[in-house]
DNA sequence: CTGTTAGCGCCTTCAT
DNA sequence: ATGAAGGCGCTAACAG
């Protein structure tokens, strides 16, 4: 039993194949009593068009590719599920690329942007080095970035998130709070993978300390790999200093429980003894009554596909750049320092 | 700019359409001499088999489809993980449908196993109804289920883990340590999208009580849809309960963490006067020092996906029913019971 | 070994 | 309004 084509219907129906071709679609150009015919043997047969054909035909692939790093972590996650719900309403397909290694990260940047993978390419959290450009340009298709810059602002669609500040905002809250020692503990400023954002929420930390007069401590500043485990080592660290920060500012909530760990085996009461901020607000935030700065991740996703399906559509000829608000979350683990 | 096609390559190498072709699919009925030449001209281009009209051509689509529901949820996501990281090491593309409604769920169901969308499925934690076996059977491609079942066990190929075995290791942990008034806090076990793991999880939780002489009691049972929240809610009014319990096996690890929360809000400390076991072993468990059973989550992908390619590639003519064992990992959540 | 040709299933222009 | 024909880029079967 092979499957049922264009030909068929047409042969069943009595017409020639370029009317079921119009009927299917929407021509206006088809007869009433025509289309109804047509339309009761594609519902006898069962009869889809087949993709790929119609792929090849009209030249398009109707496939929206995504380049992702590590999509089992909650925030990229989070920003996949904007994503995926918002195209789940057009024609497009969904294809995800998870970037774990830096040659992954290379051979998707580099393969994946080809017209004849994708209509075009979203690129989260992983921001293009000025050596990916030529293959992104040669590639002539649209491109978005989400959660993720580039100086060369001309060229490319994004939506961001305006980590600077949000890097300030946690900072500041710390110093209203009256505190002074404040840490801060990170992913690798100079990630293999290029993320930005813990190098952006740095900026807005060394911003709040210059605008507070607080002088910058290198030993406050601990950075690692990503991950809970390795801010927790970062944090223990820190806290075994001889004059040890009464505050720490994590670069993500995930990074925030690995300090919450540490303090827990240091013998330090959160918030009493230590006060801790994270990034991202997750939804174990919540839980854990941590204090954090929301940025909207969801909604990250989804603006990035209504952005690609507006250009796909013909629509928005300059290129766009959005910048996404951060909010400060007040919950239970931030509070004054003991001796203020 | 248009983008090179194979007659290019043909052109510029002085050689025919086939021959180009041949080389391209590795046939090994070309001279080692032209083969270097066109491949010269393949650099040189930087030319790309188109993958539409290869496909079209070949007759297959060289996807995988996944069909899941909620790719928000810890547990899903180390599937997919799975299932990612081991497709990505084969020539298959991998499109995700993601569910989130129970209209959802029928539409892809029906529609997405199509030979014209898809070389296979992979249905996640998604248990076919009768009603939706025509779809499956009539697609004439293959289907693995992970997570999932069906009586039916002729037809269909699965990767299962023994929910009944996991929940019965649960629930006798807890009469282990002296328990006899055990709650159960599960989604609903009628659940639209008829999820099957709180379901067998209950059957292990009965079965287990009946070994031991508990009876059953109907108030310690808890059903509502998944979530921590509504779990919380379950757990607050069971733990009302005149006579409360003094252990809750909650049928998911996020459910677990609900409990926590409504211990601690009615005052009560873990494990000193409420034990609780959850399941799953997800990320947080660790952290939260949650005692649990493990099941294997990332492997259940991983071996749908070996599975599945096991079939495309024509090996593997019976269906095959790989049940992954679970492992109960005591934390800190459970001790004996106070009066105990 | 290699060039040529006929499809794969659909869309689209061109006549009618 | 509709049928017929050409082509999307590639593969595979057929000659040579």
């Amino acid at each position: 039993m092979t499957a049922v084509t264009i030909r068929d219907v047409a042969k069943k129906a009595g017409v020639g194949l370029g009317t079921v071709s119009r009927v299917i679609n929407d021509s206006p150009q088809v007869s009433a009593a025509t289309r109804r015919r047509v339309l009761e043997v594609i519902a006898d047969l069962n009869y889809t068009p087949n993709p790929t054909a119609r792929r090849l035909s009209i030249g398009k692939t109707f496939t929206v590719a995504v380049i992702t790093p590590f999509f089992t972590r909650p925030s990229f996650i989070e920003r996949l599920h904007g994503i995926e719900n918002t195209l789940a309403e057009s024609d497009y397909d969904l294809n995800i690329y998870n970037v774990e290694t830096v040659e992954c990260r290379d051979q998707c940047m580099h393969q994946i942007p080809r017209r004849d993978r994708a209509d075009g390419v979203i690129i989260l959290s992983l921001s293009p080095r000025d050596e990916d450009l030529p293959f992104l340009q040669r590639a002539e298709l649209p491109i978005v970035l989400v959660d993720a810059n580039h100086p060369s602002l001309s060229s490319l669609n994004r939506v961001i998130v305006d980590d600077v500040a949000g890097g300030r905002t946690a900072t500041q809250h710390l110093i209203d709070l009256g505190h002074r020692r404040i840490g801060y503990i990170s992913d690798l400023l100079d990630s293999p993978f290029n993320f930005t954002s813990s190098r952006d929420r740095y900026l807005g930390y060394r911003q709040a300390l210059d605008a507070a007069g607080i002088p910058f401590s290198p030993e406050y500043h601990g950075q690692k790999e990503h991950g809970r485990y390795e801010a927790r080592l970062l944090a223990e660290q820190m806290l075994a200093l001889p004059e040890r920060p009464t505050a720490v500012f994590a670069a993500s909530d995930t990074q925030a429980m690995g300090v919450l760990e540490a303090a827990r085996n240091a013998g330090l009461r959160v918030p009493e003894d230590l006060s801790v901020i994270g990034y991202d607000d997750i939804e174990i935030a919540e839980y854990l009554g941590l204090t954090t700065v929301r940025q909207l991740l969801y909604e990250s996703g989804q603006l990035g596909v209504e952005l690609m399906l507006d250009i796909l559509e013909g629509l928005n000829a300059a290129p766009v750049c959005q910048v996404l608000p951060t909010e400060l979350i007040v919950r239970g683990t931030t509070l004054p320092p003991a001796g203020g």
